[in-house]
This record gives structure tokens, sequence and C-alpha cells, in this order.
DNA sequence: CGGGATCCACCGTGATACTG
DNA sequence: CAGTATCACGGTGGATCCCG
């Protein structure tokens, strides 16, 4: 074999990472899942996204939409209304994301299982204080 | 509909994130996609990830082992002898990061291209100093 | 060779207050 | 309603030195 498959494994995971950054803070997959099925207002999001801040909801919706992966609609009204959507792109990625959700939830137990066992190996050595 | 779909989508992208809390992180996608053909030693690694340091190394390395995704076997000698290897679960997620690295070589350039846009956009009002 | 221990800089995140 | 501005904190990751 040559090299190639190195290099390019590498240039892929380097790619992957890039996208990582981008759906794998905090708070942007909740915002893509709960925009899955429709168009969501801004109060809207805060309201079904348990625990984000006003701050971080800004944060990761401008985050998502400088990608392309959402739109941002503004209605110059008053009271202001903004509309947030998946764009075609971040439908695709729906796809991409249920794959990860689909081993999330068939690996979540074995892998808390083995973490258990890694902790309880690890945590039976304690220091004398 | 009912109100389950929201619900089982929420816990589903919690479990999402916990993965994503996992392979998320700066290195360990590269240390992955470095352990997918064979079993590497420590040193071997470090060298064939470019710019990790020893320590983030073994930070990685650990949080992977923790979850059961690679195995650590060391054999008594000297000098030391480590090797790395993913356990056939970290085989198994190897699919799952294949599909995310096709979603990142298909979109990188429209999500580069977007950005750019995005940024020329918002960078066009620079404030009066 | 394969780490561990320590110190430190950065920045992602949260709390709070204010605004058009 | 949909943000912006400011401050503070904690965890992640890098640099360095030391050890078996």
């Amino acid at each position: 074999m040559d090299s190639t498959a190195f290099s390019e494994r590498t240039r892929a995971a380097c790619q992957a990472r890039e996208i990582l950054d981008r759906v794998g803070d905090k708070w942007s997959l909740y915002v893509i899942s709960q925009l899955s099925d429709r168009t969501k207002r801004f109060n809207e999001l805060k309201r079904d996204i348990d625990g984000i801040s006003q701050r971080m909801l800004t944060v990761t919706l401008r985050g998502l939409e400088r990608d392309g992966i959402i739109s941002r609609t503004m209605y110059p009204v008053m009271p202001p209304r903004v509309d947030y959507a998946l764009t075609p792109m971040g439908r695709t990625l729906l796809d991409t994301v249920g794959s990860l959700v689909s081993w999330a939830e068939e690996h979540v137990d074995e892998i808390e299982a083995t973490r258990a066992r890694y902790d309880a190996r690890t945590e039976s050595f304690p220091e004398p204080e």
C-alpha cells in the first residue's frame, strides 16, 4: 500500500472536524433538531430548548446561519419578528446527524457500562491523604 | 400530532451530544482515523497526528479508552511498550464517522462559500473609530 | 518509551442589565 | 420580541519539566 490512504484519511478527518466544530458545540444539535419539522421564532426556540440562554441561542443561530445551515428571515414590524428555518443544505445534515443519533442510541448503554467499569478500576486506588 | 416527537427528538439530540462530546473534541477523530487500519504505539500516533502534544494525546487516548472505543495494551518490558487499537465498538463508529466525513466532503465548498459571503456582508459595516 | 504533574492562556459559556 | 453589551468563570488545550 502507498501513503495515499493516510493523507486522504487525515484530510477527511480534518474536514470532518470542521463539521464537528460547527455542530459539535453545546447547542447546535438542539437547534437543528428543533427546526427539523418547521420554521420557528426566536423565543419559540428559547422555550423549546431547555436551559439555553438568550445569548447562547443568538450565538448558535448566528453560527449556523453563517455556514448556511439555517436561514434567518426578519420582518420589519413592531414588535420585531424573526423566523428561523433549516436550509436545503441544513436538511441534508439531518440524515447524517440521524446516523450519529442512531449510533448513540445503540451504544449509549454499552458506553456507560464501559465507562463505569473504567472509573471503578481507576478510582480504586485512593491516594493516601 | 402529539408531543412525543418533540421529546423523542430532544432525547435523541441529547444522546447524540454525548457522543459528540466524545468524538467532537480537538483530537479524537484523528486518533480514531489513525487507528482505522491497524494497531499503533504511542509515539507512532504522536508522529502521525500533526501538531498534537504529548499531553493531549494521552488525554485523548484515556478518554477513548474509558468509553470503550479503543483498547490499551501494556507490555511490561524495558523500554515500555503500549499498543492502542480500535475495539469492535470503535470499529462500528467508523461507519458513522464515515457518513459525517462524506457529508463534510460534499458540502465543505458550499459552506466555505456561504461563510465567505456572510462575512463579507457583516464586515462591510466598520465602526467609526 | 510512554507517560505524569504542573502551570497558564484562551475562549466558550452563563448571568445580568440594557435597547430598538 | 429579539436581540446587544459587559463581566465573570471554568474547562480545554498547550508548554514545560520530571519519572519509571
